[in-house]
DNA sequence: TATCCGACACGGA
DNA sequence: TCCGTGTCGGATA
């Protein structure tokens, strides 16, 4: 069941006049069996001898208050004392106040009757969910949120014709009045208890109630008209551009009337975050992003992850340095009113929420600080909510972030007030919102948003979308291809590498910093080269997380793996900070592979950087699954039609050669596809083809629906009339977890690679031994393409790219040897590759490699090892600077000719 | 024509 | 529902 779903049940139980089924209703409410509670309605399981109680074994002490209900507490609480077997609850009420305690947590409750819906989760234990659980998985935010969906759906239903702007700034400033009686911005439940008042149960006059009230907002009171009843007049001044536009009439019915009614009766506004509330908020009202609600909000921990080494562990350290002397926290106090902040993508603005917090915070202590040390001043306020910047496409995002600053600065003006008793910062009227703009953030200047001059301390940050090259729309490739002017491979670059080239040329020369959560491609694989090079010929790196895999609390989770980055201008003699796995790490530069070392990039080559058999790519079908058979299709298929199996071949791709998964693929020439025009189901595989061709919106897999029996792309070696000879085999994604990336090295007769395996055919047996090396594999782990953090192996990359070392015929031949030992053992052991590699690092079963496997292995990479150099390598760091260095010598010899 | 990648996709505990 | 690990075909050069 539905949170509100509880809620409404109870509430509606609580509002009956006559209370003398209460308790049996309740528990109806919960997960108790029907007939357990019929029983107990007629007496029969009642186990209390006393009127007015009910005690249902194991579940529930209740009982009517006669009076006191403090000493009906108590008279029962002693009562229950004397059982054997404790009730979990203990609940008395006189169904004006009531009392509650979980006999196990030992939490009490102690409220007015009429909010018991509020508090429905006390009693989840009733249907075995502890509420601790519950809060976490459920917080305030969450279910503000889904009550106010159901709101906006009932006010969208009644107005069909409202523009989205009029409703939005509606449910905007209803979230407002909401917030601001429950955190005593306005006289306690002043909002509510007015619609109660003042409005029709059917809803009839409602729109002109709200048309007043929030025009009477905007008015200080000596201006509002003289003749302002009121129950209007008790609302305050509020301003600050929230109430400024003139409501846009809507139609409300009974059923919206009631649910903002018990929107201000049944959640916790005090409760709420502005962080994550934003977030859901937002997702709410535009529709596209309903089913992922809140998908691609950046958790607090995340934002940490940003703007801690981006600016704030630098201001907490420097305020450490400041303690006892008055004339530097005095800078810093200052300081820290005049820094600047921008997220231009910033949603419905948590991060300049979180950092907004955190701004406030700094200044708290450093008035406490000032205090410790007998400086005492008037209050004068330093962070204001001007200093903080946003651009955000989505209108209503916008006015959520403007209100959830001003939620997030009344938190903390009571915050100060609480530690700081002196000190007083009025909410209202209220503050100026920075310039939270509505804009693609790609299109504009965000000079012109942000204008700070040379010396002004900025950050810009957040978590711009990521689209990757071949799913942007058109638009958004429009403007990467307009943004990135002049540079090769634009198109191959994700969305993401908009905001880092904008946010390169706003800081460049300023003293400015920016920091992004980013998808982890951009740091991997072909993107490298085109997008860093002409940035680190500017900027650095002075801090980065390398890849993790990208959480929040929403039901739904991404799937991506994200890194962050931090850019400055270019400062040899700060520290850099890398952050892995294992904590950070102070290095002296950061690659753009996010690793330490040197901004040297690989590029992705189309031609080996030295004269070696070259590396094809896979066959593609682009069939729609026509031609492919699995092992019972296969089966089915040569039974019925023995004929078929001369045409039919083993399909090899990296689950077959990995996992030695079986698949078979119709393999036709023009005269075969003559010779099967009788077969049905020939026939049948090929129409499925030829439809998912045309379905394309592909204008080349369209062409080739004509030519249903053939792969849309054919690697060159299989246009060769026979296949002869043994290829090595290397899988296009394989899991990082393994000690090895299992590479095959098969016959070719009979065998169809597929386009997620690469071959180098008719190779020598030293070539396999290359590949499968440890120093091909710290290549591959470095500067390769990644599928999450998935080994993602590319020709260009990983094969042309890679330096190969110079070998006598002799070193072939030694290196064959380890090979052919390599592959004995493999045939001796059977099964498929991942059984033999294992998956040490698995959490649950974790196979270990076959050791005489791995000791193969060693032996190999020892003797490549040794085709490099004749000292050993201490490390995978050093192999990967030689081949570094190799790879810069052959690459710069290339392009010199 | 030949790829390199995926705010992923999917099967199994 | 989480976890482990690789499909399939688009868009680009």
């Amino acid at each position: 069941m539905a949170i509100t779903e509880y809620e409404d049940q109870i509430q509606e139980i609580v509002s009956k006049p006559d209370h003398s089924e209460f308790i049996y209703d309740f528990l109806g409410v919960y997960d108790i069996p029907r007939a357990t509670v019929t029983k107990l309605r007629k007496g029969m399981n009642n186990l209390a001898k006393e009127a007015g109680a009910v005690y249902l074994k194991n579940k529930l002490y209740f009982r009517e208050g006669t009076g006191d209900l403090m000493q009906d507490y108590a008279d029962l609480q002693e009562r229950v004392d004397e059982l054997g077997s404790k009730p979990r609850y203990l609940l008395v009420t006189d169904y004006q106040h009531l009392l509650a305690k979980d006999t196990k947590t030992n939490e009490t409750l102690d409220i007015e009757f009429a909010k018991l819906p509020q508090y429905f989760d006390f009693f989840l234990a009733w249907n075995g969910i502890e509420k601790a659980d519950f809060e976490k998985e459920n917080p305030a935010d969450v279910r503000a949120a889904e009550r106010f969906a159901k709101l906006y759906d009932v006010v969208v239903k009644d107005n069909p014709d409202a523009t989205r702007k009029g409703l939005n700034l509606f449910l905007i400033r209803i979230l407002f009045c909401l917030f601001a009686e429950d955190t005593n911005i306005f006289e306690h439940d002043l909002f509510t208890n007015r619609v109660k008042q003042m409005t029709a149960d059917d809803g009839s006059n409602f729109d002109q109630f709200i048309g007043s009230l929030f025009g009477v907002l905007d008015f200080e009171k000596a201006q509002r008209p003289v003749d302002t009843p009121s129950w209007l007049n008790d609302f305050p001044y509020v301003d600050g551009d929230l109430f400024k536009d003139q409501h846009e009439s809507l139609h409300f019915s009974a059923k919206s009337r009631k649910l903002i009614i018990e929107a201000g009766e049944l959640l916790k506004w005090d409760q709420i975050n502005p962080d994550i509330l934003g977030s859901m908020i937002q997702a709410v009202a535009s529709e596209d992003s309903r089913s992922h609600l809140g998908m691609h909000y950046t958790s607090v921990p995340n934002i940490m992850k940003v703007i801690k080494p981006l600016f704030l562990d630098g201001l907490r350290e420097d305020f450490e340095a400041a303690k006892d002397n008055e004339d530097k926290l005095q800078q810093l106090y200052d300081r820290i009113g005049r820094i600047k902040f921008m997220d231009p993508a910033c949603g419905s603005g948590n991060f300049l929420i979180i950092t907004y917090k955190e701004l406030r915070q700094l200044e708290i202590d450093i008035l406490i600080e000032l205090n410790n040390i007998g400086v005492s001043t008037m209050y004068v306020p330093s962070v204001t909510l001007d200093q903080f910047y946003g651009i955000e496409i989505d209108d209503f995002a916008c006015d959520v972030t403007r209100l959830s600053l001003w939620i997030a600065e009344h938190q903390m003006n009571v915050k100060l007030h609480r530690q700081i008793s002196d000190a007083v910062r009025p909410t209202l009227p209220l503050q100026h919102a920075g310039a939270i703009l509505q804009a693609d953030s790609l299109s504009v200047d965000w000079n012109s948003i942000m204008q700070v001059d040379l010396n002004t301390e900025a950050y810009v940050f957040g978590n711009p979308p990521y689209v990757g090259h071949s799913k942007q729309t058109t638009n958004q490739k429009k403007m990467i291809r307009k943004i990135f002017t002049g540079i090769s491979g634009s198109g191959y670059l994700d969305y993401i590498a908009g905001w880092l080239e904008l946010g390169f040329r706003y800081i460049l020369g300023k003293r400015a910093k920016i920091a992004f959560v980013t998808t982890n491609s951009i740091f991997e694989g072909e993107q490298v080269a085109i997008l860093w090079p002409h940035i680190l010929e500017k900027l650095q790196i002075h801090f980065a997380y390398q890849s993790f895999k990208w959480k929040n609390n929403a039901k739904g989770n991404a799937g991506v793996t994200v890194a962050i980055v931090g850019l400055q201008n270019k400062n040899d003699k700060i520290q850099c900070h890398l952050y892995g796995d294992q904590g950070f790490k102070c290095v002296n530069h950061i690659s753009p592979y996010l690793i330490e070392g040197s901004d040297d990039v690989v590029e992705d080559l189309s031609l080996p950087l030295s004269p070696r058999p070259e590396m094809q790519f896979g066959n593609k079908p682009t069939d729609g699954g026509g031609l492919i058979f699995n092992d019972e299709e296969y089966n089915e298929a040569i039974s019925k039609y023995p004929e078929l199996k001369r045409y039919l071949r083993r399909y090899v791709g990296s689950d077959e050669l990995v996992k030695g998964k079986r698949r078979y693929v119709l393999w036709l020439s023009e005269h075969d596809v003559k010779a099967l025009s009788n077969n049905p189901l020939v026939q049948s595989r090929l129409d499925i083809v030829r439809s998912a061709r045309l379905k394309s919106g592909t204008p080349s897999t369209k062409q080739w629906a004509s030519k249903p029996y053939m792969f849309k792309q054919i690697a060159p070696y299989y246009k060769k009339q026979s296949l002869h000879g043994y290829v090595v085999v290397v899988p296009a994604v394989s899991s990082e977890n393994r000690e090895y990336i299992p590479m095959g090295y098969l016959s070719n007769e009979d065998t169809i690679l597929n386009n997620r395996v690469y071959g180098v055919f008719d190779a020598s047996l030293w070539l396999f031994a290359i590949l499968q090396s440890r120093m091909h594999l710290v290549w591959v782990d470095r500067v390769g393409g990644k599928l999450e953090t998935r080994y993602s192996y590319s020709s260009g990359i990983c094969y042309n790219a890679f330096p190969f070392p110079v070998l006598t015929e002799r070193k072939k031949a030694e290196l064959e040897e380890y090979a052919l030992r390599i592959l004995d053992i493999r045939e001796e052991l059977g099964g498929s590759l991942a059984d033999m590699y294992g998956t040490p690092c698995a959490k649950t079963n974790a196979k270990p490699m076959n050791l005489r496997l791995r000791d193969a292995h060693q032996a190999l990479d020892k003797a490549v090892d040794r085709a490099y150099r004749s000292n050993n390598f201490p490390d995978n760091n050093s192999r990967f600077e030689l081949l570094m260095s190799l790879y810069k010598e052959e690459q710069g010899g290339i392009s010199n000719e």
